[in-house]
DNA sequence: AAATGATGTTAATCTAGTTTAACATTTATT
DNA sequence: AATAAATGTTAAACTAGATTAACATCATTT
């Protein structure tokens, strides 16, 4: 497992000493899933919070009549996760898919509560990951409200370009909230206007 | 001050000493505002995250058009600010103001960072409601995305009954994303449907 | 009690985005 | 190379919700 990638995520929020890496990287576990592979699906209980190594996930909801709506996309230095049912170990709202195959480091929620006694810097760390978290929330309910469904793919872009680039069109239309013949009609206004 | 609803409130997720609980108590102000009043406008560094002890505030962003576009609303026991801007410290993107008289007790950025460097403890309480605001905020995206206007009505009674009671209905359909015109519309139909 | 401002309603017209359905293109599998 | 599966496009008919505008009701101030 290379755990450089979080080691250097971590850096940049809280300063561990070698020993508290140490013991870190013996508590978190590496795993593999394949392209199409979920890692949470609607009604587990979700047992791990993972960072991805490398990798694509969409974190979706299905709705009664099936259809699928995706509340974020995760790629690398990302976490992905479904956390409501994480911090309360009750049924998941969500699906956690991979796009793509993905190496995580997994933080599996039992033994990340002695993680946590022993480093309390932890503590710190995963709460300015949250909060980050949340403030993309809060602006994702914003662009939804205030733009029309073109100027929020513009925005998409600019925000997520590499996202864009890797996965099928009719995710983006989902995570958009509107339908892939939608999208591809503003893909095509677009080309005409420049 | 009052300070039991604050302590009482923190108690349901980390315990303190009581050298601690006055530490905090003698780290945080207490503040009045009034009816109408801004704790917060867009362009301002947020300085402070406030405990509601009583009253009403909304958060809203104002687009282009000058329209307001409601991402929340707080009432007692829950917090209220500009999350992204108190964190990073940068222009808020919202405004959070009082749409009833309200009394806060205020975290200040500044002193913040010494309290949690005296409590540890607090960074895991910070988590944690950090961790629930985010939950929420994942909520509302979704039910955005897969409920008709109408359907979000009914789980807004439903989720926040108190609140749908204490707010100008215009100030309902900004926070579902609708124009008070066709809120008016379904809660006629509603009417006709029982 | 009159007047002003804030909040809420109704109805006609309009539009951004959906639905359906047929077809085109790209990618993966044998 | 041929076929199947997945992804993307186009266009017509449709609908949820917006816009406009006129009016109704409630609350506050004088």
């Amino acid at each position: 497992m290379n755990s450089k990638p979080l080691l250097d995520y971590i850096k940049r929020y809280v300063n561990l000493t070698k020993e508290e890496e140490s013991l870190l990287i013996s508590k978190v576990s590496y795993r593999k899933y394949l392209k199409n592979q979920y890692i949470v699906q609607q009604g587990d209980i979700c047992k791990i919070t993972g960072f991805i190594l490398s990798g694509c996930t969409k974190t979706f909801y299905l709705d009664e009549s099936g259809q699928e709506h995706i509340v974020l996309f995760a790629i690398e230095e990302w976490w992905t996760s479904d956390m409501g049912s994480y911090i309360s170990q009750s049924p998941a709202d969500f699906n956690v898919q991979c796009i793509e195959n993905t190496e995580l480091i997994q933080f599996s929620y039992d033994t990340n509560e002695e993680l946590l006694l022993k480093i309390p810097k932890l503590e710190r760390f995963f709460r300015k990951i949250v909060e980050r978290a949340l403030v993309s929330s809060q602006k994702r309910i914003i662009r939804n409200f205030s733009l029309t469904a073109k100027e929020q793919y513009i925005q998409f872009k600019e925000l997520y370009p590499t996202i864009e680039k890797r996965v099928p069109q009719y995710m983006v239309a989902s995570y958009l909230g509107i339908t892939k013949e939608f999208l591809s009609k503003i893909k095509s206004q677009l080309i005409l206007e420049q």
